[in-house]
DNA sequence: GGACTGCCCG
DNA sequence: CGGGCAGTCC
């Protein structure tokens, strides 16, 4: 079976780049972020009409995650639930397929020392104690999300030019190694561990022609499924075409399970 | 020859109809309103591309009128050069062709007694007093725009709902026959005595679904002119299609002049 | 409803 | 650069 993740910064502006894709490439679970919109506003129809149903949770002008499953999917939890007062939409954990699949949206952070990064930090510590919580190594569980997070120089086509921005600092890459010293795995990196896989390019500055690109979304999956994992790649020709989101679709392919 | 009228609605975002639109119908001359753009701004290149050569008349964000013509337009005034502080782009008067071609956007008035309705009334009056000024009946004038006038109920799909509005009202309707007593001369309706013919659909309401359209965007020509009158018509179906303005291009043909 | 203006965000 | 927002205009 196969799980994509895809940030696609605004559900509504990229609509027809999403069912066109979710049509041609049919993943059996899809996780989305930026979705930009209030549930109300999500494109039900639209959606339905590709044979995917959705579980989301929606936010005004920022962030929003969802999960897309051809079955159907159970939701467990829309928030860290952590007591926190938090109102922005960041994380979907659902039951699909027979897989506890979670969406996340991890902040980006700004600058280092910033409020924002200050924020993304906390958020890293609060996941990981909601995986301490709520979840178990054991367990057939698959995080799927833009990450914000470039885990090793080698997820960055420039590693100078990136050197101490949100997406690099040693701090992130702490709280990284934290979630896979946990019993998260790296999927991607396991099946390529040598390989620069590139999923996002700043709109700016001609990221994308300069193939100034970075490895910032991930699915980290248990040991269970790691075990099964058997392809993984980006969709890279999704930056291409025009209206693109700046990230590209992230899949990797397990075996059995339909 | 050809002359055409259209109220692009923002020439930036009408570009992807402009251009075709010239390519396919060639007009001789073209008159534009409502560019939204400043002079700097203005798409030169496209349209260069297409053969036609431009002077306009730019504003930020609102108003702003261009003539277009394949053959070299020279400017004669860019205001009614009355002494009157008004720095809204709304006439342009050129020479070209062997004409003397004006791009009018006649104030829209709001409502009935506010004060863009009084702006809309002393304009009129003070275009009244430019024709007086600069032009003489005698002379080969055409002057084409977005008059937000529709001179009779005629005009008016829905006459009723549309009574006492500033396009209606018998205010506005007293001064465009002030103008045609001056000896200027409708001249689709002079070509099309009794047709319903409109150029103008609100965006609002359905107004294009309802057919709730109005005739407010016109050509008016001079007894020379009009003595060499042979067809006018709209072109409804730069309305459809997808972003379309709110208005429809207004054309005349000249015998005679190439 | 669909242009525009800023402004916020990544 | 390319999403979102509110506010203004027609």
């Amino acid at each position: 079976m196969r799980l994509a993740t895809w940030n696609v910064n605004s559900v509504r502006s990229r609509l027809d780049a999403l069912v066109p894709w979710l049509a041609a490439t049919r993943p059996d679970v899809v996780v989305l972020q930026e979705l930009k919109v209030q549930q109300g506003e999500f494109p039900f129809a639209e959606i339905a009409m590709t044979g995917y149903q959705v579980a989301l949770v929606g936010q005004k002008t920022y962030n929003g995650v969802a999960v897309l499953a051809r079955q159907p999917i159970a939701v467990r939890a829309t928030s860290l639930d952590d007591g926190a007062d938090d109102p922005q939409a960041r994380l979907i954990d659902c039951e699909v397929a027979g897989l506890r699949v979670v969406s996340v949206y991890v902040p980006n952070g700004g600058e280092p020392g910033s409020d924002k990064y200050a924020y993304k930090l906390q958020w890293l510590r609060r996941l990981r104690a909601w995986l301490d919580r709520t979840c178990a190594p054991c367990e057939a569980l698959a995080i799927g999300g833009d990450w914000n997070i470039a885990p090793d120089d080698l997820d960055v086509r420039y590693p100078a030019a990136w050197k101490d921005t949100v997406l690099c600092t040693p701090e992130v890459r702490r709280a990284w190694r934290g979630l896979c010293q946990w019993g998260l795995c790296d999927a991607a990196r396991a099946v390529h561990p040598e390989a620069r896989m590139f999923s996002w390019w700043d709109y700016r500055a001609a990221g994308l022609e300069r193939n100034d690109g970075l490895r910032i979304d991930h699915w980290l999956v248990t040991a269970p499924l790691r075990d099964r994992l058997v392809a993984a790649g980006v969709d890279q020709d999704l930056r291409h075409g025009d209206k693109p989101s700046d990230h590209a679709p992230v899949w990797i392919e397990l075996a059995g399970g339909g």
